[in-house]
DNA sequence: TGGCTTCTGGGACCAAAGTCGCATTCGGCA
DNA sequence: TGCCGAATGCGACTTTGGTCCCAGAAGCCA
């Protein structure tokens, strides 16, 4: 059985995600605030962890910080669910490495597309050593064999992964136009037209081919 | 000595063409005419070839077969020059497995760009054996793996190649709209939003990782 | 101090992508 | 024969993406 934890204050929310998830057939555990998130993960050990960014207690990115310096809990996939007017202040989402962001409002599909690949990462990673698909974990690859800024790299990373100008903004706290800023010298740089030949380049990086 | 062979029958294009890949180092054959674009490629063994779909004698897909077919300079790396009204019809460019379609009119850098990267991939594959990049030889594997219709198959390596929806129109012989028809079909089986993550996971399953 | 790069944003504007609803053709298959 | 899925096509519309031009703040270095 698949269990999910979610850590979230907002009852509509819980119970959304309850529902789905649960039709789904996941088996899911609540916690309404920091602490109890990062006590649920510790004693339950759950499959995956879905995580609001704004909490009572502490918030989203005090949960992860704690959840990756325990080790054993920090290997757990986890999904920070967040609006877009909230900004990941400081960055430190990113910077701590979650796996993925997931924007409200979402759709039951966007959920479930979110949950179920990383879930599948996460086992290729148990399995294979290796991983089934691409290393999103760091930009560090795509700026240094692609001579580009942290920044652009950061961005190009998120572009890679199928997010849209306005959430890649939320999530590393820059307003949308500076994203098209960083997104058209990208293009120039590369010498390339558009995000997907820019998306085509960045796998390509991250699969080692090259 | 990179040796590019040009076969175009239009003497604008042809001047264009060479002057642009001149100032970039490479050395310029020319073909006016199908049969002669035949002759020299096998007796020339360029590097790369650019030819234009519509021809005196006959056209680009015939050159195109009668070069596969031959052996050896069938594997030299084929890219079509064509143009958006010009369908490519009964989708033979397609089957016959061209590396690429440049659509007229061209920018400089789409053209060396093309260039670049196609004599890249070649190099990769003499070299390193298996490629440099993703196999976008065959829709095939994503028809099976993804079961999705031929056609959407496609249609989404197409899609995967960075390539806009006017011109898969153009390379596959359909209406820019039949490609969103079957785009958004698409993103419905696929469950995901955007052509960017139909990227994502065309070159997940393409890299032989799923 | 002066120049340089990086990162950040705003406004205007055009092009491309994507959505919704509807309709036709064609080939298998019950 | 009649139905169905696959493939194709059109129109109208909304949303993103991308470009051009410009400009301020911060940090590094000669």
């Amino acid at each position: 059985m698949t269990r999910i934890l979610v850590v979230e204050d907002n009852p509509q929310i819980v119970r959304s995600l309850e529902t789905i998830l649960s039709l789904e057939g996941y088996d899911v555990l609540v916690a309404t605030s920091g602490p109890d998130g990062v006590a649920a993960a510790v004693r339950e050990r759950p499959d995956l962890i879905l995580c609001d960014v704004m909490m009572p207690g502490f918030d989203g990115h005090e949960v992860l910080r704690r959840l990756r310096a325990d080790g054993d809990a920090g290997l757990t996939p986890f999904i920070f669910v967040t609006a877009r007017a909230e900004r990941a202040d400081q960055r430190t989402g990113m910077e701590l490495g979650a796996d993925d962001y997931l924007t409200k409002p979402f759709s039951r599909e966007e959920l479930l597309n979110a949950v179920r690949s990383r879930l599948e990462r996460a086992e290729a990673l148990r399995a294979g050593g290796g991983g089934g698909a691409f290393d999103f974990s760091s930009p560090e690859p795509l700026q240094t064999r692609l001579g580009i800024t942290p920044r652009e790299a950061e961005v190009l990373l998120w572009v890679a992964q199928g997010k849209s100008n306005a959430d890649i903004g939320g999530i590393l706290g820059m307003a949308e136009k500076t994203v098209k800023t960083h997104l058209g010298n990208l293009f120039t740089k590369l010498g390339i037209e558009g995000r997907n030949a820019a998306t085509v380049l960045a796998l390509e990086v991250l699969s080692g081919r090259r």
